[in-house]
DNA sequence: TTGCCTGTTTTGTCTAGGACAAGCTTGCAC
DNA sequence: GTGCAAGCTTGTCCTAGACAAAACAGGCAA
């Protein structure tokens, strides 16, 4: 830590398409808002072109934090960087939807974890997962550990307590042991399940949520076929109609725009046959207010296991 | 296969947004081929916005594979798409860095493995590689089964001959069972070795070859930490300091902008302590071409170990 | 033949300001 | 409170021009 980070970070000035990478928002938005609110306001280098500083960088990406919890652009972009911050410190707290073991406290529960995930304890972090699986078994560990404990990384992200680092290093652990535990159920093949398809579309790099849902899935006796994230939507038909996948499951985080979301899932609709179903999960707003005809929302983990049954009925033999 | 998907993709017409998702061609790009080439040539809708064929959005995607083989823009996009075709099918194979096992015939070998993928067996998939690491061992499974197999899945993809789904489908078999075989080596801590921080840039989203890496590393008794892919410039810097880590290693696949994987290096640098080195390997033209300082660029799989070797000697106690 | 220097072409990305549909908010009537 | 209409907000698209960096081609020397 006794590098001087903060100077060599005051030299670096970052184009406009080096922003757009490290913040997510796009060229034209940052050009209108410089336009419209003043902010950001970069220098130009000896061509004319836009230079931003490290530190509004580090504004914009506060912004757009808040932004993808609901905020509109008109009211924090304006805002200065304290208030930006208290603003981000006072959000309320994501809704528990998931009940917590009796046993003990639930916070002191998570909040082992978060440290572990601080401490860059890798080993630590691991066993402990380990020990939850093993002690919880399957359904139990995903429900009352790992969803709650995602939701509270997700939250300490928001509020800028957690670095983006952390939070991938915390996603690379779960997934790996919810694989090796996936790896290691009984292949127990219900009859009448469906065969489900996971995948994310090509903006959206989250996979956890899927995974975790993917647990669920296979709990349930349903045939999985896991494709990895970030796959075009041409794709995913293709492969629905070459693996004869009877669901296709996809999973949309708060970092997608609401509109690509709506778009994708109304081309994806178009390019399946009409017997394949899509379900949608996840914490985008598009999943909420748009209607979506063909498209089946669901409405957190808890609601896996009744589309399931859902399904299960609705094609009875 | 008995749903008339191309009457479906004849009616889908797609923004200019969803070509640059679907094609990675930026818009600005797509707008001046337009002007200059004359291709792509979209129709426009009610509000005079461009819409563009599916067919030409296909067009688009092998010119782009064409593009990430070294052919120019000038050459290519203005051809017919059967030039193109005949021109994707007459490229020259990736050369065979790998020694391939003697006994057997090395083709034959690898095209067992491109039919599974091809027939999407996962079951099979999954048996054969990990028959494959159990006979071999993890390094000779990693560079006589994995390297060639990737190689030749590349290829195939370039060539057309292979979906994106299917290349999707190989990559997520093969990482979780790297990733197993990693999790089982006996954790040799040897002294006076490199703790290696391992990720990717945000536009990067393969990890494969930076596993491989991973797992030749790891033989060598280096500490490693994966931190996943996908990783902004920033948080790399924030994470190498967090971890001490005296190694960073990136993985560059040609799919990404030369230009910006040279920008980001040496943005890189300047955030890192002076002490950490910064490792480069894969595809990317910019490795071969570009003079970058302080980056070592890591010749291949085979120079692994070379570079752990050189990087103990310079830090001999 | 190979290697190196120099002009020319190619090519992606930036600039500017204008436009507009879709979504959200506000306000008014019931 | 509920519903609908008017108005404001906002991202993304448009055109057309500019230019640096990289790639290529040609000439010349060894």
């Amino acid at each position: 830590m006794n590098f001087p980070a903060e100077l060599a970070a005051q030299a670096v000035q970052l184009s406009i398409a080096a922003v757009e990478r490290d913040t997510g928002i796009g060229k034209d938005t940052l050009r209108v808002w410089e336009r419209r609110y003043g902010f950001p306001n970069p220098g130009r280098d000896a061509f004319g072109e836009r230079t931003y500083p490290t530190a509004q960088v580090e504004k914009l990406r506060l912004i757009k934090r808040l932004m993808d919890q609901g905020q509109r652009p008109g009211r924090v972009v304006p805002l200065a960087s304290e208030d930006l911050q208290s603003l981000s410190q006072n959000l309320p707290t994501t809704p528990q939807q998931v009940t917590p073991p009796e046993s003990e406290n639930p916070n002191a529960h998570v909040a082992r974890y978060l440290q572990l995930i601080r401490d860059h304890d890798t080993d630590g972090l691991r066993a402990q997962l380990h020990l939850a699986w093993t002690e919880l078994g399957l359904e139990a560990f995903v429900m009352q550990v790992v969803a709650p404990v995602t939701a509270a990384v997700g939250d300490a992200w928001v509020r800028g307590q957690m670095e983006v680092f952390e939070e991938h290093f915390y996603t690379e652990c779960v997934s790996a042991l919810l694989r090796h535990a996936m790896d290691s159920l009984p292949q127990a093949q219900a009859t009448n399940s469906p065969r489900v398809m996971l995948t994310t579309f090509a903006q959206e790099p989250h996979g956890l949520g899927l995974l975790m849902a993917q647990s669920l899935l296979a709990l349930q006796g349903a045939h999985c076929v896991w494709l990895g994230t970030q796959m075009p939507i041409h794709d995913i038909a293709k492969a629905a109609v070459a693996h004869s996948a009877q669901v296709v499951a996809l999973s949309f985080s708060t970092i997608m725009n609401p509109k690509q979301v709506v778009n994708g899932l109304n081309e994806l609709c178009l390019l399946l046959p009409p017997a394949t179903e899509v379900w949608a999960g996840g914490q985008n707003t598009a999943l909420r207010r748009r209607q979506l005809s063909r498209v089946v929302c669901v409405q957190g983990l808890g609601d896996v296991a009744a589309q399931v049954q859902r399904w299960r009925a609705e094609h009875a033999t």
